[in-house]
DNA sequence: GAGCCCGTTGCACGCGCGTGCAACGACGTG
DNA sequence: CACGTCGTTGCACGCGCGTGCAACGGGCTC
């Protein structure tokens, strides 16, 4: 065991004594003729350490490079302040601006994200492991796919965790959704005001339980204003590519229809171009179209969708909320956050003779 | 110091025993009847354990559920498998499909990226800090700013790094990069062969490197086939509005053109769009427009863009190849992978009478 | 049967840090 | 002057794990 003990590994003679070795508290401590314990408790904050001690221990940490190791001060609070982000379909502009704005959330708040990339029918348990293997301090999910596996496995682990936009768990674990009423209301709204009376659904077949409340809720607002839904036209997935499969079978069944209500914006953008480029069919002229939740796309010239904004900000900064509110009291009942939901209008329900 | 010793936290009387602690290499130890060495070497790759032991370990382990803590392990074998993802603009589709593919290629490596969002312009101190803090295995930068701060730290500490994109670090910093030679040389030869004489350039003001040097050999082979450059038009920022912005700075300089070359495919999503909608000037049939990257959109049904393609893919990993090579031997030579591009020709390049 | 080799096992130390506990010293009060 | 108070400091232990080192024992060779 002699070549375990100090100095290890001294750099190979002749070159520059950089990066010897990281410094440590302990190096900290001798050069500024403190114990340890003074300068653990400089990095610690409320510890209690006379302000010229202190001031040394600074010093001495400037002059050494010194960062306080934060796995090792994990492994001894027993919390490592790491949140797992599990999630998929980074390539909807909505998840991608989601998770980095809960990303950055977090990271305001001095915890980090842990980035657990999963994939749609994908074994969840290798996530699982990651949460465990690295005593994550709570994770959120925000995947299509049913984490009834993860919650589960959470749960019995005692790892905090928020689902975002998957109310269907409510009551059993932590979830912070939009207002799946107020979205398909106003959704409904928006087409009714536009004139329409024969609607027609597009969305993907194995829908979300996000999907499905958002859709029952503008069935029921249909219902009462007394719109008629005359078709239902499935893509294979929730994207652009879904969007134009959606519109294939839209203009294969042959149905007439003067709006159209799309399951997300991805997916909308998809459905409407392959409406523009293989039919003479117009959008708004010949047919109105809302969607839901405002990706940046939508505001594009060559779309302009009418569509029912979900605030990412504030479903980002609910989920960190209601993840540290969990992490600060394990036993605390399940917490239900709805965030808000508001009607952009734009070119795609324009009436006719309106200014667009 | 009473209250420390084991038992800890036994579970409050009357609830259920779940969770009370999570499992730990002594307890699969104590319970399979080995020293917790033999716990170590089960879940260590190429140790020495007798087979039956091995089995006696693993069905403890199972039992208990058990995971080896990373952290403690990280801290034990100096040494965290952890990557930095540096990383802003994550807006941009190429962005994020090159940073999710990172980020995959590295967990099927066995390592763990770990997410640090940067902002254009923003202070790269707390990148560093964090590099430091949790004692990452190594970074790789992808985001748009200079990343000098962050290399002349993650060098003077010995943290292997990787820049992508970034070959003015050749030689100093391993990098990986597309080939930008043949990017620019490969726009020119669209637009020319699509019959262009008169060249315009849209970009951001203040560009990167990359982009710099693929403009450089778009314009030497803008000379060498005789086409001339009459314009560069700018906007604000490299993506969609950036693109507005150099549409209507085009247009504004009222200087006619046969062709455009956009600094990549976001911004010139936004530079069709606005000739589009505000103008009679159409692509292609007025003017021809190559752009760069080939992201998603570029294929949509209302773009159709004529690009050239980063392979995503490639670059996620040739940087984590790269990266572990790096950390191999931090005393390699510095490498410069140059990574290949094509020509993907679509409608923004069609050629009057071509099928379309 | 003696000696040797080698696979397996347990011990004990260290990784870098936080923190209870007790010792210490300066200060204020009676 | 004696005593109590309180802010500060150092000691030592633990967080969970990997791993040299030495001890052990079974199988083989001569």
């Amino acid at each position: 065991m002699s070549d375990r003990t100090k100095p290890p590994a001294e750099p190979i003679a002749g070159r520059p004594a950089k990066q010897a070795r990281v410094a440590t508290a302990d190096d900290v401590a001798s050069l500024a003729g403190v114990s340890r314990s003074a300068v653990s408790r400089t990095f610690t904050p409320g510890a209690s350490v006379a302000p010229q001690t202190r001031e040394r221990v600074l010093e001495a940490a400037e002059a050494l490079g010194y960062r306080v190791n934060f796995l090792a001060r994990s492994l001894s609070q027993q919390r490592t302040n790491l949140v797992g982000l599990i999630v998929s379909d980074m390539d909807n502009p909505f998840r991608e601006r989601l998770v980095d704005q809960i990303a950055r959330a977090l990271i305001r708040l001095d915890y980090r994200p842990f980035f657990l990339p999963s994939s749609p029918d994908e074994d969840t348990r290798h996530l699982i492991d990651m949460v465990l293997h690295y005593n994550l301090s709570g994770a959120i999910v925000t995947c299509d796919a049913s984490p009834d596996a993860i919650a589960e496995a959470c749960a019995a682990q005692g790892v905090p965790l928020v689902l975002v936009n998957k109310p269907e768990a409510a009551g059993r674990i932590d979830n912070v959704s939009l207002d799946a009423d107020k979205a398909g209301s106003l959704a409904a709204q928006a087409l009714c005001e536009a004139g329409c009376r024969r609607i027609g659904l597009a969305g993907q077949r194995r829908h979300s339980h996000t999907i499905a409340l958002r859709r029952d809720a503008f069935l029921r607002a249909c219902a009462t204003r007394g719109m008629a839904v005359v078709g239902t036209f499935y893509g294979a997935a929730q994207n652009y590519e879904g969007g134009l499969e959606a519109a294939r079978d839209f203009l294969g069944a042959g149905i007439a229809l003067d709006g159209i209500y799309c399951a997300n914006d991805y997916l909308a953008l998809g459905f409407l171009d392959q409406l523009r480029h293989t039919t003479q069919l117009r959008v708004p002229e010949d047919l109105k179209l809302v969607a839901c939740d405002d990706i940046p796309q939508a505001e594009w010239l060559s779309y302009r969708l009418t569509t029912i904004r979900q605030d990412t900000a504030a479903l980002a900064k609910a989920s960190v909320a209601a993840l540290i509110q969990r992490i600060a009291d394990p036993g605390a009942p399940h917490s239900q956050t709805v965030v808000d939901v508001t009607l952009v209008r734009r070119e795609s329900t324009r009436q006719l003779g309106e200014h667009g």
